[in-house]
DNA sequence: GTCTATAATTCGATAGAC
DNA sequence: GTCTATCGAATTATAGAC
């Protein structure tokens, strides 16, 4: 993940404009997607040279990498009442695309960019399945169960964040946890494809 | 959608160039997205020249609107017995992403461009919503009913046909129709959004 | 650490010869 | 109808002054 060497103790000076620059990179980038975000718009939104850019980070798909690091936060077993389960996790998903734009930035990137694509993939691999392992029955299955449900979380996102259809994006957010959660609930927890509760 | 002036009778000579071209454009558009396909690949890979492009379609965003004219077909509701409603619109749905490479080309563009947005809402608008209207039961709730089923089938082709994520472009195509149709029916012709079946 | 200046490409679009 | 030649603008990236 981070730097494998010495953490440096205390914060340095150029820890502000370093982190001007990430976040003027990440609303750059989710608005105008990989291509038409350039150095030189990010600089001036945060309000410095475009090449202090180059310097912090090397070049612009540097600068990239360092903008999407997405902690999806997805809850334990645990920690949601089972029959609740598919309405928990559309509610925390709704979360994670609502309260700031790192998730746009990586679909819209993901969609356009080798690099962002690859980034989506990780995410999917090293968040997403491992929490379908905890949540399903048979750890064999969790690629699966995990990709229908982000098929599902994923397809109402870009409607709704990305793309910003009418419909979508107008529909009330109980709405779409009322209709996704059913849908969610039984691509991970229905014995196969024709199950609807979790009966063997 | 075309020309309303007088269409010539008898084919050009052009019409085979003009071909070679929408041809390459869709290629091009579809896997390098809207801003890394050039004009001068899009000529290259036809063979011929780059100012041609431009004098056949005046500028790269009027040879993307020609390159994307899509067509999504929904039969309809006579065409389908009603109690695999869900199997055969999946079904079709692949079918569509999977012929050619003019629905991976419009998402791609649609997801970074304001031009492939646009085309994508009128194809939303002309063609999924009034599909919605003849298959569900209130023409009002056509709209809503069009969008949840577009989520579930943009997020799937998203993973399965633009991303190529190995969980979904691995499943065998009966096992994404089993997964999805349950889902898509239930859609189209629940009463509300905690309903299963058709009942009132 | 920050900025000026500029190199080196690459792009969309145009003018005009044949 | 097709191609050559090129313009003007914009981009990433670098070199070096302060």
């Amino acid at each position: 993940m981070s730097d494998p060497h010495h953490v440096p103790a205390r914060p340095r000076r150029s820890d502000a404009t370093r982190a001007a620059i990430l976040a003027a990179a990440r609303e750059r980038f989710a608005v105008d997607g990989y291509e038409r975000a350039t150095v030189r718009s990010v600089a001036a939104q945060a309000g410095i040279d475009p090449s202090m850019v180059m310097r912090y980070f090397g070049s612009k798909e540097g600068l990239f990498a360092a903008a999407v690091d997405v902690d999806l936060h997805i809850p334990e077993p645990g920690e949601i009442p089972r029959e609740r389960l598919g309405e928990a996790l559309v509610q925390h998903f709704l979360d994670l695309w609502e309260q700031d734009t790192v998730l746009v930035t990586l679909l819209r990137v993901g969609v356009t960019h080798r690099a962002g694509a690859e980034r989506m993939r990780e995410v999917f691999r090293r968040q997403l399945v491992p929490a379908a392992e905890r949540f399903g029955r048979d750890p064999a299955d969790a690629p699966r169960r995990a990709m229908l449900v982000a098929s599902q979380v994923l397809g109402m996102a870009l409607l709704r964040y990305v793309l910003r259809f009418g419909p979508a994006a107008e529909m009330p957010r109980e709405d779409v946890v009322a209709w996704l959660a059913p849908t969610v609930e039984r691509y991970i927890t229905a014995p196969d494809a024709r199950g609807v509760g979790d009966a063997p």
